[in-house]
RNA sequence: GGGGGGAUGCCGGAGCGGACGAUCGGGGCGGUCUUGAAAACCGCUGGCCCUGAUGAGGGGCUCGUGGGUUCGAAUCCCACUCCCCCCGCCA
């Protein structure tokens, strides 16, 4: 949701970074600055004749006779007159809301403006793309051979986009969530299990709804979301809250499965377990005072970046372009990771500077000195399971197929599993 | 699934048609006293919106949510939502 104290006061930048977003944007604003000046002056009016009414009805109370009865006459029509404007006022309302919650947050100064993958600039390329010897495979094949996914079964349980993971596989998510959790936990990161499945004003406070309504799973009789990503619940943690400064920055590490309907991606990475309608993933979540947010998405960014050298794990960096932006973002990088067996990059994490547009939507504010102002929130991947178990198997197969796994993880893996093999799986 | 009880400010808890934005207690903040602290005493202490200069001031809304009755609703009526307790089932 847009700041509109803001957007009234100086609405030039915040429609020209909209129109940055998309074209059509710089209009929707004019038709909500428009809105807003329709409601204001139609609020002035009825708050007028409600000051009047409450005059008249306080003093009603200490009348009598016959004045008494001339006051209540009078005081009729003021009622009679305010029900006539009322639904006008709400039906400007409405129509505001339903408008302002539609637009998406205005892309920071600092976001190249473009429609596609193509217009992203890559910020740095970090570890070196592994070579080998051997026509590396691709993650289906090695995980396959080891006997640590089932695709086909999957399929015949819950459909395509489904997986089993097994042996090594579930030895390698738990010393994934471990090590993460671990790092994260030292840097004070508090180590969150959230709800999973969330009513509708947590998928409208984070922006997900109505936005991105066709992605999401929804219980049938009970109404209620299953969450794409942790970063919903986390969000919501705090909703209607007002923060003490001296909290801030507070800072989550979610972990937790997430569904995502994939709608309009048939035929999209159909191979494999790259991209599926169930997920593991840790999601790093923080509320800052709004002075401090970039230098939240920069630590952040620096967080999910010392996970990947950790692990040894070749990437590189990408400020993700305008059009390609989450709803909910000012400004977003992603990390993407080199996968020999597509032998490309491919999107791995994402880490968003939300600023207070999802709390805004939320009402989560601090109490500062000069008054309560809304909270800026973050989010970051902090490890994506499934890709990341892809990136593992492919930048450190080796050519008999077997897989070792890096060190740092190694504390948490039983050592018979530290590689991953043929008898990694029954 | 069956039965019962609730929803009021940061928390507890009154109020049940007209000086109620709300008694009182706790907490928090400030002050007096004290070498300091505690105790005691005094004062302050919700949010949102409009107007105004992001000031002072003024106004409106807000007692779970939405509607209704009324000149006037925290208080009466209707619907909904949520929370809690007991029984049953259950990881």
């Amino acid at each position: 949701m847009l700041n509109l104290k803001a957007i009234r006061e100086d609405p030039e930048p915040i429609r020209n970074a909209l129109a940055r977003r998309e074209a059509g944007l710089a209009d929707d604003l004019d038709h909500l600055i428009e809105l807003d000046g329709k409601r204001r002056k139609v609020t002035i009016e009825v708050e007028e004749l409600r000051a009047e009414q409450n005059r008249g009805s306080k003093a009603v109370g200490s009348a009598t006779g016959e004045e008494r009865e001339q006051l209540i006459k009078s005081l009729r029509q003021v009622s009679e007159r305010l029900t006539d404007l009322e639904p006008g006022l709400a039906s400007i309302h409405e129509e505001l809301l339903a408008l302002a919650s539609r637009l998406p947050n205005p892309p920071h100064e600092s976001v190249p403006e473009g429609v596609d993958e193509e217009d992203n600039q890559v910020v740095r390329d970090v570890g070196n793309v592994p070579s080998f010897a051997f026509e590396p495979k691709d993650h289906v094949d090695i995980a396959q051979r080891l006997g640590i996914i089932d695709l086909e079964r999957a399929a015949r349980v819950s459909g395509s986009r489904f997986t089993y993971l097994l042996g090594g596989a579930v030895w390698t998510q738990w010393a994934l969530v471990r090590y993460c959790m671990d790092m994260l936990g030292a840097k004070g990161f508090v180590p969150v299990v959230p709800p999973v499945l969330v009513r509708e004003e947590a998928m409208y406070g984070t922006g997900f709804l109505p936005a991105s309504e066709a992605q999401i799973y929804v219980t049938r009789d009970d109404d209620l979301y299953l969450a794409g990503t942790s970063e919903v619940p986390l969000a919501a943690l705090h909703q209607g809250e007002i923060l003490d400064p001296g909290t801030l920055p507070l800072r989550y590490a979610g972990y937790s499965t997430c569904f995502r309907r994939e709608a309009g991606t048939y035929g999209k990475d159909i191979r494999g377990i790259f991209r599926l309608h169930q997920f593991d993933k840790v999601e790093m979540f923080s509320f800052t005072e709004p002075g401090n947010s970039w230098d939240e998405h920069e630590f952040l960014l620096s967080c999910q970046e010392e996970i990947l050298k950790g692990l040894g794990l070749p990437y590189r960096l990408v400020l993700v372009c305008t059009g390609q932006m989450g709803n909910a973002a000012a400004k977003q990088y992603d990390i993407e990771v080199w996968l020999p067996g597509q032998g490309r990059y491919r999107e791995l994490t994402s880490c968003s500077n939300c600023t207070d547009y999802q709390a805004r939507r939320l009402e989560c504010r601090v109490r500062l000195e000069d008054g309560n102002q809304t909270v800026h929130t973050l989010n970051g991947t902090a490890c994506a399971i499934g890709r990341t178990l892809i990136a593992l198997l492919e930048n450190f197969q080796r050519e008999d197929g077997s897989v070792p796994l890096p060190e740092p993880l190694h504390p948490y893996i039983p050592e018979e599993h530290r590689v991953l093999g043929p008898n990694g799986a029954p």
